[in-house]
DNA sequence: CTATTTATCTGAACGCGTTCAAAATAATCA
DNA sequence: TGATTATTTTGAACGCGTTCAGATAAATAG
C-alpha cells in the first residue's frame, strides 16, 4: 500500500517533473486535436505531424505522452466503444428474454460497425495493433469495451441458466457469438466486393442460426 | 474478337514497348525477390526498396509493373491460398457426407490461418487492402481463392439438396459459414489477449453450432 | 548571481510507400 | 550519320511514424 510516491526525496534537484494535472491537460489537448482531425479527414487525416501542428508542439513531443500513434488513437476508440455500448443498451431496453436479447445485441453490434466502418478499420484492420510487451492490452484499454462485453456475458449466462442455451460454459458461448459477429462485420467491411447476398440481414441470420445451434447441442 | 493489337501501325516510331514475355519475366524476377524477402523476414521485411535492391532495379521501376505494394504482395497471397486450398482438399478427402465435409472444411480453414498468422495479417489485417477503382478485386485476384470457395459452395449445395441444411439459398449459407470462420480466425489472431477459452477447439464448436442451427431453422 | 542537475522539447535524420520531372534508351526517319 | 519520338528508368522529393543527440527550461545548491 502507498506504492505511489513511495520515495520522494525532500530536495529534488533539477527541473521538476511536470505535475499530473499538467500532464493530463496536455494529453487532453493532444487527444482533442486528434479527435478533430479524425472527424475532419478520417484515419489518414490523423498523422503525428498534423496532430502536433494542431496541438502546437513538435511531432517528437507527442512521444513524451504517448508511446506511439496507436496509443494516441485509443482515445478515439474509447469514444467509439462508448457509442457502441449505448447502441447495444438501447437495443435491449425493454426486452427481457435473454435469447431475444442476444439476438438484438448481435444485430445492433453489426449494424453499429457497418454504420462506422472507418472506426472499425482503424481499430481492427490494422496490423500493428497487436500488443507489444509493456503495452496496455487492447481489451483492457477501454472501460466501455469491458462493460459492453458484459452485456453479452450477462445475457448468455441467463440464457444458459434457464436452459435456453446449452452451456456448459458461458464464457465460451459468449466468445463464439462474438467471433461470429466480428466475422460478419469484418468480412462485410473488408471484402466489400464479395457479392454479399444481403449485407444488412446477415447479422440477424447469423445470430438466429448460431443461437439455434447453441440451444440444440 | 481480335481486340488485341487491333491497331498496330506498321511503322511505330520511338522506343518499342517491352515485349509481353520480357514484362512477364521481369515481373517474375520481382515477385521472386518479394517472396524471398517475405520468407526471410516476414511482412515488414518486404519493403519496396528492399525488393528493388533484391531485384536489381530502382524502387520507382517497380511501379511500372505493379501499381503499388499490395498488388505486388498479391503473389504471396496466391501461394497462401493455394496452400490453404490443398489443406482444405486434404481435409475432406475420403469424406462424402456434405455436412461432415463442411465441418472438416471449417476446422481446416481456421487451423490453416492459425498456423500462418503472418499471412493472415498481411492479407486481411491491413486497412489499405480495400479496393480502389481500377484495381483488380481481391476476390477475383486469385484462382486458388475462387476454387477454395467452391469447396464450401459445393458442400453447402449438396447439404441443402439432401435436406441436411435448410436453405433456401446456398450462397447465403456459404457466406454465413465463411463469415463465422473468418471471424474465429480474425479474432483469435488479432486479439490474442482476449483470454480465449479453447483457441484450437473454437472452429469445431463454431461449425457444429452454426450447422446445427442452419439445419433446424 | 552562477553552477549544477534534471526534465522537457525540438531539429535533423532514418526508412517507409509513392510520385514525378528529367535522363537514358531504343527504335524509325531523313 | 544525326534528328525525332516513344518508352523505360531513375534520382530526388514528399509526407509518413519514429528515434535521438543536443538545445532549452526550471528547479536547487553554493
Amino acid at each position: 500500500m502507498a506504492a505511489r510516491k513511495q520515495k520522494s526525496p525532500p530536495n529534488p534537484r533539477g527541473r521538476p517533473r511536470r505535475s499530473d494535472e499538467a500532464a493530463a491537460e496536455e494529453r487532453a489537448r493532444i487527444l482533442d486535436a486528434a479527435q478533430a482531425l479524425f472527424a475532419r479527414s478520417g484515419y489518414e487525416g490523423v498523422s503525428m505531424r498534423a496532430v502536433a501542428d494542431e496541438a502546437g508542439c513538435s511531432p517528437a513531443a507527442l512521444y513524451t505522452l504517448f508511446p506511439n500513434k496507436r496509443a494516441l488513437l485509443r482515445n478515439i476508440w474509447e469514444d467509439a466503444f462508448a457509442a457502441l455500448g449505448e447502441a447495444l443498451e438501447k437495443s435491449v431496453r425493454g426486452s427481457h428474454e435473454p435469447v431475444e436479447r442476444l439476438k438484438r445485441l448481435g444485430r445492433a453490434f453489426v449494424r453499429f460497425w457497418l454504420d462506422h466502418p472507418d472506426h472499425f478499420r482503424a481499430i481492427f484492420l490494422i496490423e500493428d495493433r497487436v500488443s507489444e510487451p509493456g503495452d496496455v492490452y487492447f481489451v483492457d484499454s477501454s472501460e466501455s469495451l469491458v462493460r459492453l462485453v458484459r452485456l453479452f456475458q450477462d445475457a448468455s449466462a441467463e440464457a444458459i441458466a434457464e436452459g435456453a442455451l446449452k452451456g456448459p460454459d458461458a464464457q465460451e458461448t459468449v466468445q463464439l457469438i462474438f467471433c461470429a459477429l466480428h466475422g460478419v462485420a469484418s468480412a462485410l467491411i473488408s471484402i466489400p466486393e464479395f457479392g454479399w447476398k444481403a449485407p444488412r440481414r446477415m447479422a440477424g441470420r447469423m445470430t438466429d442460426a448460431l443461437l439455434t445451434g447453441l440451444a440444440a447441442r
